[in-house]
DNA sequence: TGTACATCAGTGAACGCGCGTTCACTGATGTAC
DNA sequence: TGTACATCAGTGAACGCGCGTTCACTGATGTAC
């Protein structure tokens, strides 16, 4: 039952499968991932893959889990910044650096759907919980005040407007938005959020509209 | 030359189609656009297709650029508002509620990718320009000392920060933030970014973190 | 008005291709005796 | 130490299906005379 070939051999493919699976990704984009490739680049044949996974599906969630894992690295000193404006500013940076420097991997995060009815796999969506985690520490020392579910909404919210200012720079190859001009947009716009969030608790009967 | 079947005909039956493909994409999503369900819908056989239309793209750009044209008139009101602070809220606000009542439609603007190396249509490409520049209108009422390519850029960010917002709240269906809960914090995110881009001409040489 | 001919929107069966997945088979490795 | 047998990772040809696109054909409509 626990032989040899079941415990060493069988990691060894997979891994290379999952190697393989990810460099066609960076190379290629999700949509650009075959099979065929994979395993040709694994060096393995065709057939190979479903002993070593259950399918495509499982192997571009592998593909997937790496790359939130080297985000999450990525992500991590910022969190060691003095003050909680600083750290969102530093995750902020992170984040779009990292965007920029995977772009397809990165992209793949986000273009990858199951068919209909089948559930993203459970390991899968606790290392998107981590992360998610990773911005609400900062936010919440910010806005103390915050019941835990508003929190919630403005973590996503946060999340969102910073992932759709890199995700639009990234995906706009015609306008060539220099790194350094998105890196200064993503700030200026944590900034702003972050000094609305300030005010918010300072003043919580003002609007974030300051008098004339 | 021009008979009366090439001017009263065929324009009926690629209006037909087009009215098909985008019930089909209402109804199923981008993804879910077959051909064969067009023409049946549409009542033509599957060949007529390539009368009216070049190929499936054309469809989906022709289903779009209504989309868009739509999207236009849902935002029209926002700019008769008396700021250009109030104009952005309305607007955001206004794009907010489209996106909810037109999810899979709107969805199809960002998903449609062309094959390799097509360019997207002209006709198309300016639909999207007349957007844009309902944006930035309001914003270089607010920020009149920014050049004109920073303006751009600024404007970019504004929209993919809301836009990033909505397309979130959209895809998560699990998490069903409520449609109020949305517009709630899709208001709170321009009331910050317009606050911070309205000190910023008030004060050029603060940052927007107010001094402790 | 009638007849022969031309046009072309519309038809739908057939094509072709990409590609994920299966499955009967092989051969290396391990176990029993 | 050898021999027979079992297991199972790995193989790759073949399957099967979805689906966009083509193309030889038809028949309704219009034109010429």
């Amino acid at each position: 039952m626990s032989d040899a070939r079941t415990t060493d051999r069988r990691p060894d493919l997979r891994t290379r499968l999952i190697d393989a699976a990810e460099s066609k990704i960076a190379e290629k984009g999700l949509a650009g991932l075959k099979a065929r490739d994979v395993t040709q680049l694994a060096g393995c044949a065709l057939g190979a893959i479903y002993n070593a996974v259950a399918d495509l599906d499982e192997l571009v969630q592998r593909v997937n889990s790496r790359t939130l894992a080297r985000l999450g690295e990525a992500l991590a000193p910022a969190s060691a910044a003095a003050t909680p404006e600083v750290v969102m500013l530093a995750l902020a940076d992170a984040y779009a650096v990292f965007a920029l420097q995977n772009r397809k991997l990165w992209s793949a995060l986000f273009e990858h759907r199951l068919p209909d009815g089948v559930e993203m796999a459970d390991w899968h969506r606790q290392d998107h919980e981590v992360l998610i985690a990773r911005i609400g520490a900062p936010l919440a020392a910010i806005r103390p005040d915050l019941p835990a579910d508003e929190l919630r909404y403005r973590v996503r919210t946060l999340f969102g407007a910073v992932h759709g200012v890199v995700h639009l720079a990234l995906q706009a190859r015609l306008v060539g938005l220099p790194e350094a001009a998105l890196r200064q947009e993503v700030a200026a716009l944590v900034m702003a959020l972050v000094a609305g969030a300030r005010q918010a608790v300072v003043h919580p009967d003002r609007g974030a509209i300051p008098a004339p």
